[in-house]
This record gives structure tokens, sequence and C-alpha cells, in this order.
DNA sequence: TTGAAAGCGCTAACAC
DNA sequence: GTGTTAGCGCTTTCAA
């Protein structure tokens, strides 16, 4: 592997000009530059990171650090990357264990010691925000409330979950079920909150009964159907608080023999990609992942270079898209 | 954040005694080892990764690459890390952008500045792997037919796709459409191949129409199953190169107006987690990516260990799983 | 505009 | 069993 001494070697000049001159600093003639540059692309030179970060530099290399297997964040992540790319970053990511295991403390550590900053998507939140707080590198929270102690960006979880709730009053439900999320996690309690206001305010069917526990997974989702299922009086609609509930109520749903939308109407939150695609597509709330990802590297970027902007928290607005699992009630497709 | 100085400082030791006693190296008595393991742990000290790479240390980290976005990657990966941190390795990710662009040589030069050794899921070949061969770190490759010159780590492509044919005729079907997958890929040709070899062994139709050109994506799945829909003697069953076009070929089934699997037999491969969730739940082949990652990682580790294993290829084998998609030509669900 | 010196945190190699 | 020395590749600071 070429390295800097080389490329100054070849080039006659001192290892600081080359330096200078491959990471387009000031300081160096016109010419000087040229010739180094040319050199250092001639012999496949490539800076080594390792190195940049300990001697106190720059690396241009974000971490991101969230649970991969959740089909959100997967997403989330790819627009990461693509929004750190579009501003000359590259992004490398850790993907966390399961729930709770092994204290990721070192986790930051680690991607901080080769990143210039590191955006957290939390997973679960207290237990884990403490120790990166201990941490001393630039972070950048997704799905948090607070925008303590890290600024945050977060979609309009709330406003959202109105959304959804109202769209589905408006097709005449007047019954409708509740599929909780995780709700350790802000937007669980969120989404949640959002539908118990919406239902005292539209005058919808009340009852905790039509609460039914999930865990934003799609075995807590079939479950939490079946509950609702199972009901004296069974909803007429069912709101899930993400789209992955949303599929495994729809198993439920079939497993007790009735359709989706003709005997139930049904959404989710997300609007993961899958969401389209299923059979019959899922009607969802929109999260704004693209500009989401982009918030969060330019909230990022602002703390690499400085300028502090403690206590900010971006708040990304929702949108409903009517696709075709929920319908007027009692009414058919279309 | 404390420092292996700071560490040996306090233990009234030598930094080299301390590094000793921190990565459990032989050489320090039983008692200065416990106390500077006691101090370390107190002041929360982590070793420093850039430093150790630096230095010609080993970080304990291993570099994965891959197209994050396609399900199956993601899922490869997540096995990865599982089989990493059982050896006590952590796991970095680069996910690749978009076919083609940017020459990722240099991300394996990132990777490689951090990490003792990358895996390297190949999201399509040649020009890819010439870059890679430059680089003069462990590498091992998944999905990739010949150990050359990279050892490499690959599911049995060709009998997981005779089953799947079997399996079809098995059930009575004489007229088997085929969605091939990105024929860059090795996988691909060998399914394919696999599909070719048992039509003429086992006398079923043949004719080129019957295979149709996909992609290994959703969309291309759903336009190729459309041509073979169109054909003036259509399938009556379709055997897709991966899950993903088998979904995508599942929406252009239902949009025909036809039912899967009463009118049109469906298999997929891969096995991806959405196979078995979706409904009606698809039959497919299964790739044994636990596996396939225990496999991967054992062979970076022994090429870190010094051992090297030039030019060995591991085959692992797949499974049909019936699910309900695939029944009997002109039969019944049950 | 350029260069020399020092040091980031760590580990190999060699002393004692 | 322990310490010393040197150096990984780079960037900072200061000097020319």
């Amino acid at each position: 592997m070429p390295t800097l001494a080389e490329v100054a070697k070849i080039a006659g000049v001192s290892i600081m000009t080359a330096s200078r001159a491959v990471n387009n600093r000031p300081g160096v003639s016109e010419r000087t530059r040229d010739e180094i540059m040319r050199i250092a692309d001639e012999i496949g030179y490539v800076a080594n990171r390792a190195a940049q970060k300990l001697s106190g530099g720059q690396t241009h290399l974000i971490g991101v650090i969230g649970q991969l297997y959740t089909g959100f964040t997967s997403e989330l992540v790819l627009n990461i990357g693509s929004a750190a790319r579009a501003v000359d970053y590259e992004m490398l990511v850790y993907s966390l264990p399961a729930e709770n295991r092994s204290p990721p403390g070192n986790v930051v550590d680690l991607l901080n010691q080769v990143a210039d900053g590191v955006i957290v998507i939390l997973p679960y939140e207290s237990d884990y925000l403490a120790t990166l707080t201990r941490s001393h590198i630039p972070i950048v929270t997704i799905d948090q409330t607070k925008p303590d102690p890290f600024p945050a960006v977060i979609a309009d979880n709330y406003a959202g979950a109105r959304l959804a709730v109202q769209h589905l009053a408006d097709l005449g439900h007047k019954r409708i079920g509740f599929i909780t999320g995780n709700e350790r996690l802000a937007s669980a309690r969120d989404r949640r909150r959002a539908y118990c206001d919406m239902r005292s305010q539209l005058n919808l069917d009340q009852g905790d009964d039509l609460i039914s526990k999930g865990d934003f997974q799609q075995k807590g989702g079939y479950e939490a159907a079946k509950r609702l299922l199972a009901l004296k009086r069974p909803p007429t609609a069912i709101f899930a608080a993400n789209d992955v509930s949303a599929f495994g109520a729809m198993t439920a749903i079939r497993q007790a023999g009735l359709r989706v939308p003709e005997d139930m109407s049904l959404i989710g939150f997300d609007d993961i990609p899958l969401a389209a695609q299923l059979h019959p597509a899922l009607t969802t709330i929109r999260q704004p992942l693209p500009q989401m990802a982009r918030a969060a590297v330019n909230l990022l970027l602002a703390m690499i270079a400085g300028i502090d902007a403690p206590s900010q928290l971006i708040t990304l607005p929702t949108q409903l898209i009517v696709r075709e699992t929920a319908i007027k009630i009692g009414g058919r497709v279309g």
C-alpha cells in the first residue's frame, strides 16, 4: 500500500507538502499540487484513515449504528448512505445485536475511533443513551423525542398517526382497533397517544380492549390482531403501529376467514418498500426517509465542523399513502 | 478517552505490561494482570483500534461488503455478524452503492485499514474482483463459483435448483416457466443451468419462451412473469430464480386474474424471512445462511491467523422448503 | 510556499 | 516477568 511518504519522495517534496496537496489545503503552488496529485493517482495512493484519525485529522467517514434486521432501519441506513455520499463522506455501519445484549458502549467507541461522527438509530431508549453520553464524538440520534443530550431527527409520529385514524374515520369506521408498537420507543408512544386522542376527539368507540399490545414485530402484530378479532365486538378496522405489525395482522385476519379490506380495513405506519408490493397493497403513513437521512447527515456535519447545534430537534412531516387495505365500512373494493 | 498509558501509569507498570495484560498475552504475572484489568475496567479503557491496526496489531474486527438493499444480503450480513460475535470479533459493514457506481477499490482499502479481514458478498463479478485482488488483506468471498483468487463460500445453487424443478415435476407439472436471475452472478447461471438440465432430463416441455429474463429484483420478476402469462401456451408452474422475483411474479399472476397456487404453482429460491410470512406462504429452496456465515468467518479467521487456505471453495447444501405456493397440477389446496 | 519536528495510541522486537 | 526502543502513516505546530 503506497503511503504519503512514497508519494512525497517521488514528487521530490516533503511529506507535509504532499499532505497539503492531497487534502486540498492551501499552501501549495498550483504546479506542485498538480504534480503530486498526478503521482498519487498513478501509484494508487489512498489515505490511511486509521493514521489520519490517530493524528487528529478527519476521515470523512461517518458511522451509523442501528438494528439492521428491521426493514425500516435498513431503509433508513441506505438513505443515510446516499446522503453521506452526496456530500463526499463514506458510511460504515454497525449492526446492533438483538435487544439489550452486550453493552453497546464500546461500539460507539469503535466507530468513534475511525469515524468523524456517528448517527444512532435508537432501537430502545434510556439505558442505551446513558452510555452514549460518555462519548466525546459528534452524535446525532434518529427516533428520539427529546433532543437531549444529542441533536435528533424524527418523523412527526403523532401527526402521522392522527392522519391514519382520521382516514379510517372518514371511511366510516367507528370501531377501530390499535396494535401498539414497542413502547420503550418514543415513536410507539406517540402513535398510541395520537390514536387515543383522535378516538375521543372524533367520538369513536373507546375501550381498552381495542388497544392490543404489539412490539413492532410481525409475530407481535399477528397475535395482537388475533386478540382483537376474538373480541365480543371486534373492530371493523385496525391501525397497526407499523407496517411490519400490519403484515402480521393481515395473516391473522385471513386465518380467521376474513378478507382485507372487505371484512376488515387495515392501515400501517412507515411505508417500507414491501408495503406497496403486498397484495393487497398496504395503506399506510409514510415517513420521509430521504429527508430524515439528509437532515441527520447535515446536523452531524455541522457538529463535526464545530458549529454546535446542541439540543436541536428536527421533526419532519409524515404523509398518508392511500392504497388498497382500507375501504369504506361494509363497502366493496374500489 | 483513557489510553493504555494512563492505565499503565495508575497501575505503576510500563505501557507494554499493560498492553500484554489487556490483550491477554503471556508474560505478565497473575497479580499484575488482575490489577491492570481492574484499573482498565474502572477508568473505562477501550483499546483504540486505529492505533492497534497502525502498529501492526489485530483489531478483532472484520469488515463486510455487500449490497445491503437486497433482502438476501441483509440476512446474510446479520448471520455473519452473529458468527463473528460468537468468536469474539466485531463486524463493520460497508454497503455498496447501486450497481457499478464508483470503483469500490478504496472501499476495501477503507475496511482494510481498520479490520483484520474482509468478507465480500459479490453483487456482480469480474470488474469488481479485479480491484480487490490488489488488496493485501485477507479476503473471503461469498457467492462466487471459482475460489479464485480468494477462498469462497457458496450454496449449492445447482443442486438446489434441481430440487425445485423436481418438486414441480413431482406435482405433475410438465410445463414449467423459469424466471432468470441477474446472470452476471454465477448463482443465477447455475440455477438456470439446473433448470435446463432437469427439463430435458425429466422430459418436460422445452422451449426458449419458457425462460423469461429477470434480474433478481421484484420488478424484473413481475415483468418476466407477465411475459410468461402472455404466452400462447402459458406454463402451469413458475420457478423464479429467487424469492424476490417470485414475489413480483405473484403480483403479475394475480393481476392476470389467476390464483396462486390453484391456477399457477410458484416456487422461489433463498428462503428469505418474508417467504414464510407471505400469503400464501412461498414454497422455496433454502440457502443455509447461518452455515454459510460461519464458514466464511472461519475461513477468514484461518487466513488472518496465517493458515493460508488458498483456492478453497466451500459449497453448502440447499434444501427444499415446501409451503403453499406449489400444488398438484389442476389440483386444489391441501 | 515549503519543511522539520513531535506526537497521536498502540504493538513488535529486543533487551534485562 | 518486565521495561525500552522504534515505528506504523498521518497531521499538527512552528520554523524557514
